[in-house]
RNA sequence: GGCCCCGUAGCGCAGUUGGUUAGCGCGCCGCCCUGUCACGGCGGAGGUCGCGGGUUCGAGUCCCGUCGGGGUCGCCA
């Protein structure tokens, strides 16, 4: 090494040594005949003091420094208790720039944070910027380093699964790759290592993980990228109870070493019913009250027309009587923007009365019981949604999440987790047909084995996800290992033979030579990591992220690729009939 | 693919009902300064107002289109 300590390591014990420091110009103080060098390396940062002006002078910022000197005490009066290394200074005897930096594109200490693109094209300078997101790249380590430590603890074995693979038409879109060995065809990047890992436990690994790279080529979130990273998991012989403990495990230590916090294990559970009724959403944020009032009963009879519904819902929101005018028309226009024909709203008064344009619609009757009914306090403001269950309880979820963060509601300090179990196996197609709510290889609950080809609409799978205020980080599933059951998933999909043996085939033979019974889950790491740091976006948990038209402006990518490289790839090959390429 | 917000100096932003030479802070360049820590003082440079078109005597400002960034719905087995 160039150096001999670390700068952000340096104490008034350290006070008489002479060390070597390597690391950028933070900051520069040049007061003409003493100057102030703040050196800067991962440690931290430390004041050296020059003595030499020209030195000094030719210092600018971000300029990369070899520093030899000595630790000294601070002069009476002159201790800085905002650093760590605020007692001491180095003076400087020797200083070597190791590399100039041109002027920056933007601060890296200190000043206004820029705007995202600019930050991914100089991401190198952003990850330098002491409080950006480099930060958030070391917790990750620390994270998957927990996640490792877990599983290789629990004798779970890490294989690498291609990330050169065959395209499966179901799911996502693919990210293809032209093969020049073979003219017009093609590789797809995984969507996730699922199969693979199914297969893995035909081998008989009997306990698999992967800290693996997943691709879709799907529309960008601020939690969603077109790579992504998840923990996969899959174990064989086990139940449903199993894999949740294993992941409670890797949870508990993942928290507790990056930031401290120890989950009260076992995590509670819910239904997807559950979960559903009372939050309106298969993932809901447990931090706040506000649940959904089910109010289809009582307007059973109702003489307004809204009302006349399949379902009709409600949510509270607490001192909302008092919203203007202007922002309850706001709220019609933010339904609206979500799909809604808008969203109707009783004020109930102090003295208890309704107000609101829907409340002279309702009778007499109606209006005496309804604040009582949805447990609304006076000041409060009623929102309803009425129509299809799902559609319903989808715009409440939205209303609620809404109002805990308009009300401030939301406690950021909890961690409050939840597994949601039981979802349904299948859900109605556009064209009257079933599709896996999951995917097809999941288990329907036992009770459920016998009949769910004759009713989909009722079987529920073994599946499970886990849910973090709000935010679902990881799912899972105990999966059809038998070769009858997943015939008659196909069949209940609508997969004929033909699709199901040209595209999973391969699984198929394999579960024909004595598949274990076997379940897993997969947490996103992305997401899990976004949460721990507090970001509000995963771009701020990986190192070099793709805008939201899926560009790096950082590399450019992607890129054009020159006539030779098209002729090579072979991507401009014409297939001739089916069957006979 | 739909909808919403944003685009002005290297960075962050202001810019009135359309009106003369487009401002502010930071940064940058030069000079001064021996105890600062967001050091300070004086001086200076730096602009295709994303791009194209239109309206107008006149456009950063209004209109249309387009590109880029962000968010959201669809989508994400």
């Amino acid at each position: 090494m160039i150096r001999t300590h670390d700068a952000g390591s340096l104490r008034a014990s350290d006070a008489g040594s002479t060390v070597v420091l390597a690391g950028w110009v933070a900051r520069r103080r040049d007061h003409g005949g003493v100057a102030f060098i703040d050196v800067r390396d991962a440690s931290g940062v430390v004041q050296t003091v020059v003595r030499d002006a020209d030195v000094a002078a030719y210092l600018r910022s971000e300029f990369c420094v070899r520093v030899v000197g000595e630790v000294a005490m601070r002069p009476e009066g002159n201790a800085n208790p905002e650093l760590p290394t605020g007692e001491v200074e180095i003076i400087v005897t020797e200083l070597e720039v190791l590399s100039e930096a041109a002027p920056l594109p933007f601060p890296v200490e200190g000043g206004e944070v820029p705007g995202e693109e600019t930050r991914l094209r100089y991401r190198y300078l952003d990850l330098r910027r002491p409080d950006g997101p480099g930060a958030n790249l070391r917790l990750r380590s620390r994270v998957t380093r927990a996640i490792r430590d877990v599983m290789d603890d629990d004798g779970f074995v890490d294989v690498e699964t291609p990330y050169l693979t065959a395209s499966t038409p179901e799911g996502a879109r693919d990210f293809l790759v032209p093969v020049r060995l073979q003219p017009g065809h093609w590789y797809a990047l995984p969507q996730s290592p699922q199969l693979f890992k199914q297969l893995l436990m035909v081998a008989g690994m009997e306990r698999y993980y992967q800290i693996a790279r997943c691709f879709r080529d799907e529309d960008f979130r601020s939690d969603r990228q077109p790579e992504f990273t998840q923990l996969d998991v899959e174990m064989s012989f086990v139940d449903q109870d199993d894999v949740i403990a294993v992941a409670e495990q890797v949870l508990a230590e993942v928290w507790r070493r990056a930031v401290g916090y120890e989950i009260p294990l076992p995590i509670p559970r819910m239904t997807f019913a559950e979960a559903v009724r009372r939050f309106g959403i298969d993932r809901p944020d447990l931090r706040f009250g506000c649940e959904l009032v089910d109010v289809t009963e009582y307007f059973a009879a109702t003489t307004f027309r809204v009302f006349q519904a399949a379902h009709v819902g409600a949510v509270v929101m607490p001192g909302g009587a008092s919203q203007p005018r202007k922002t309850l028309d706001a709220w019609q226009e933010w339904a609206r923007s979500r799909g809604a024909k808008g969203l109707a709203y009783v004020l109930v008064a102090e003295d208890g009365t309704l107000g609101g344009p829907v409340a002279k619609n309702l009778s007499d009757d109606e209006r005496a019981g309804l604040a009582a009914h949805a447990g609304a306090q006076p000041g409060d403001c009623i929102f309803f949604a009425a129509g299809p269950y799902a559609a319903s309880k989808a715009l409440l979820a939205a209303v609620r999440d809404e109002v805990g963060r308009r009300c401030g509601l939301i406690d950021d300090s909890l961690w409050n987790f939840v597994w949601v179990l039981d979802a349904p196996m299948f859900e109605p197609t556009e064209d009257g047909g079933w599709t896996a709510v999951h995917h097809p290889f999941t288990s329907p609950k036992p009770e459920f084995t016998a009949s769910f080809h004759e009713n989909p609409g009722e079987a529920l799978a073994y599946a499970y996800d886990i849910v973090l205020n709000g935010n679902e980080i990881g799912g899972g599933s105990i999966r059809i290992h038998r070769s009858e059951m997943q015939q008659r998933v196909f069949d209940t999909i609508g997969l004929s033979r033909e699709t199901a043996e040209s595209q999973f085939g391969f699984l198929l033979q394999a579960f024909a030579f004595g598949p274990p019974p076997h379940g897993g889950i997969a947490l996103g790491l992305d997401r899990m990591c976004a949460l721990l740091a507090g970001a509000e976006s995963i771009r701020d948990v990986i190192a070099f992220p793709k805008t939201a038209s899926g560009g790096d402006p950082l590399t450019g990518a992607p890129t054009t690729i020159t006539p030779f490289q098209r002729k090579e790839a072979g991507i401009d090959h014409v297939p001739g009939p089916v069957g006979q390429e």
